[in-house]
DNA sequence: CCAAAAACATGCGTGCACGCAAGTTTGCGT
DNA sequence: ACGCAAACTTGCGTGCACGCATGTTTTTGG
């Protein structure tokens, strides 16, 4: 039974948010299977709709766009997953460690999600732009999972540092992307294809000490600042 | 007479660039105008090609999006007066410093442009999303600027640590926006709004030892092998 | 258990982005 | 000066995002 934890009780969501959830997954789903079988630009928005059951006015109710409805099948839940493996670290790594580690693990085991679809967002330029940007999701939860970990960091240090990790992913994400749909021989001295996590991981790595500094700063300034507003996302 | 500067010389456009530029400011103009007399959601993208001359059609071979050619008119030329500026600070200023003091000076004279069109683009989320996200057209332009300031730092590094500049000041940018339509007296503890210069400063400043460190590693590691590459944690 | 209220699904109409295939203008070599 | 090729503009058609009004389902308060 699908359970959400809000404010240290879990609660069964209503008949209402678990027929949402529904209809959302079966659009998602919907729409991998159609773009998989007949390519990306030969599915309409009506074929989703009817495939998921559902007046194609509700599709739009659910996805701003065709894409990400199509793209959301590979991505969901990875936002609230990365948050919970940053504050899922232990206390003693360096908050720099922990956030590198929660990122690069969440692109170590996407084994989940069938490689080929990977491929198809990679073949199409508006999927791969669609899936790179759906990165950008991570930064309310990481910011929040930031705050979580580190109390004193005020919440404009904790929006930047997550916003910065999010770009940062998004970097890797999409040169990662670009290599894959080119020819695998483009003249040059680049390799190729690094390994995804690789890539993420060398990619985080420059913004590593700005994390690190950040947090040995609050730790400072931590018991005698002021008691500063910090209401995770109200 | 307009010249650009191209590879040490500078070359007069041809007849048809200036075309171009003529009717891309006309449309940025036109659109600029109509939007303020009468508001943002009561111009077509027709009104705007009557104005300046050209089919509808035309107005999208130059504006992919309608807010877009609004917004434009405040935003033209600013990603490379950024990358001019980080690579004219002298040589002997950080490199932290040098990009803050860029990308916080352009957002101090901007006085050129009337507030008022600024006040509209707060007022309208959708021309706030807009304006918001043009900022990560300088990534591009600062990747280059932080080549050519730090030609050792390697070129997945100049494009996260741009990627992560963008990403801050997208943060700044929309907390000051979002401070500035909301009604003035929200009464709170908070500072209703911060000059954006200042607040700009402050939401870059935690991204300094990540610049700093990155030209360090680079001045160090110089004229060697494999820059930013940690090995894989164990 | 029932009625009022809130949330949601749906149909319709409008405006917009963009591919395509003309027609037109500009650039450039001879 | 001439003519060809490339670039640009334009009209048309299609698909999509979204506001609005309406009917339907779920929640809530008694």
């Amino acid at each position: 039974m699908i359970r959400v934890r809000v404010d240290d009780v879990t609660v069964r969501p209503t008949l209402r948010e678990r027929k949402k959830q529904a209809t959302r997954e079966a659009l998602q789903a919907a729409a991998l299977r159609l773009a998989l079988e007949r390519g990306p630009d030969n599915v309409r928005v009506d074929d989703i709709a009817e495939a998921a059951g559902v007046s194609p006015r509700t599709y739009n109710n659910y996805f701003p766009s065709r894409e990400q409805a199509i793209v959301a099948a590979v991505t969901a839940q990875r936002a609230s997953r990365v948050a919970a493996a940053v504050v899922a670290r232990p206390a003693d790594v360096g908050l720099a460690d922990a956030v590198i580690d929660a990122v690069v693990g969440q692109y170590t085991d996407s084994g989940e999600h069938a490689p080929e679809a990977l491929l198809m967002i990679a073949a199409s330029p508006a999927l791969r732009t669609c899936y790179v940007d759906t990165v950008t999701t991570i930064e309310g939860p990481l910011a929040d999972a930031l705050s979580e970990r580190c109390p004193d960091l005020d919440r404009l240090t904790v929006q930047v540092l997550a916003a910065s990790v999010g770009a940062v992913a998004r970097v890797a994400l999409g040169q990662w992307l670009e290599a894959a749909h080119e020819a695998p021989s483009m003249q040059g001295f680049v390799v190729p294809s690094r390994s995804l996590p690789d890539l993420v991981r060398a990619a985080l790595t420059p913004l590593g000490p700005a994390l690190d500094a950040s947090a040995a700063r609050a730790r400072h300034a931590g018991s005698g600042g002021d008691p500063a507003i910090d209401s995770p996302r109200g």
